[in-house]
DNA sequence: GGGGAGAGATGCCGC
DNA sequence: GCGGCATTTCTCCCC
């Protein structure tokens, strides 16, 4: 077990990633409380500091700590215990652990940060690129005057002149969205002084709630898919039909 | 390295708690597309099928998958290439590793649960057994009849019977807060066909564009602090000092 | 399964 | 740092 000790701290002070599987409990302090009782888990420790502490299911760490992490390894017969302090964020993790099933310090290096398309900002620049697919006759308002109103996706003005605010959703809208939407609108009346402001809700599906609010309102919704990402699905259900 | 595809496949398929840490390109195609290039990242995958990937910074996993995902393992010199495929969600994923510096699978149990304290649940319960720490006066709601205006944290009559809508935040609250509140009000004033309803925002802070919409609104902030939780950190606090 | 909302949300970008 | 908001959000609860 003393070996393991050294090995655990050895790892942490060298700015390892440090990998290990043992039967502990867990409590927190900090953001809340929380407690976990004796059980199997998986815990990483980054060479930043970041703790993450695993349960054999789920997507999501049982419990964890971000960069910036301090560690304090104490051996307490038969127990080894690793207090876990972030002194900024005034949190506190306490891991009692009373076996360790294998352990593992690497170095590992990795400069590569991660390309991602087809998000919501992707989805607003086609529909600023082309809003006639949302309705015939609309114009987008020149960017950086749009920037006066703040994070409208797309603002345009349509075929009678009338100002129209595009709030855009990747997913199903729910009525955050349409009270997004009419922050918004309001916004754009009360800082220009005007009536004539429309209000379009963009999203591949909305709930039958936040449609009712929409109309309650006299919003519009759009039918849009995002950017690409409907054939990317498919492509991929199809190769997965080859599998 | 054909003997640690085994070490792989035969981890996965036995359902076992399986780590490496490889050098490796990451692509995701799903709900997004994502491409990653090659670096030194720790590729979790649990018995549930759940698949993480971690670079050496960071708090959350860079790709990932969840419980049902399968796999399919390839050698294709020099490199292992692992698919994996969650088909009802639509994704994909695909590694290419070109080097595995290590691995370990290991049989790991964990029938315990989580216990959490000092979450909005805790605060809004606090409200309901002592309304008056809100506003002299206040009377709960029966919960069953509050039950039928759906999500509402508390709600209550004041001293001159008017309704009350309560929306608790642990946090500061924002815009979305007050907007949330709008809704309910609305939704009281018009299920109920009455106009004499208030709306009060109860938090330990608020962002100032939230206090100027509320007060637009004509709704009330009360500033509160979520139950112990202050006490929890001041301790955590202490604690940290004696270190 | 859909709808709604919290989360120890996290992370990003803007000012 | 605060503010506002998207997220491959995730998770839970309720209907």
């Amino acid at each position: 077990m003393q070996s393991k000790i050294f090995q655990l701290q050895s790892g942490i002070t060298s700015k390892k990633l440090v990998v290990c599987a043992v039967s502990c409990e867990v409590t927190y302090q900090g953001k809340a409380e929380t407690s976990l009782a004796k059980g199997d888990r998986l815990i990483i420790i980054k060479p930043d500091g970041t703790i993450l502490i695993h349960q054999p299911e789920g997507n999501n760490p049982i419990n964890y700590m971000k960069s910036g992490t301090e560690y304090t390894i104490k051996w307490e017969p038969p127990n080894v215990v690793l207090n876990a302090v972030h002194i900024k964020n005034s949190e506190k993790l306490n891991i009692i652990m009373d076996q360790i099933y294998f352990l593992n310090s690497s170095n590992l290096t990795d400069a590569e940060k991660i390309k991602l398309s087809g998000n919501e900002k992707d989805m607003s620049n086609m529909i600023y690129a082309n809003p006639s697919i949302v309705e015939h006759g609309l114009i987008p308002v020149n960017r950086e005057e749009q920037t006066k109103y703040g994070f409208i996706d797309v603002l345009c003005t349509d075929k009678n002149n009338y100002l129209v605010v595009i709030e855009c959703k990747r997913f199903k809208a729910d009525l955050a969205a349409v009270s997004q939407l009419r922050r918004y609108v309001e916004k754009i009346k009360t800082s220009k002084g005007i009536t004539s402001v429309r209000g379009i809700l963009v999203a591949p599906a909305i709930t039958s709630n936040a449609m009712a609010m929409l109309k309650d309102w006299g919003f519009n919704f759009i039918l849009i898919e995002p950017p690409k990402f409907k054939e990317h699905i498919k492509k991929t259900q199809t190769k997965i039909d080859e599998y």
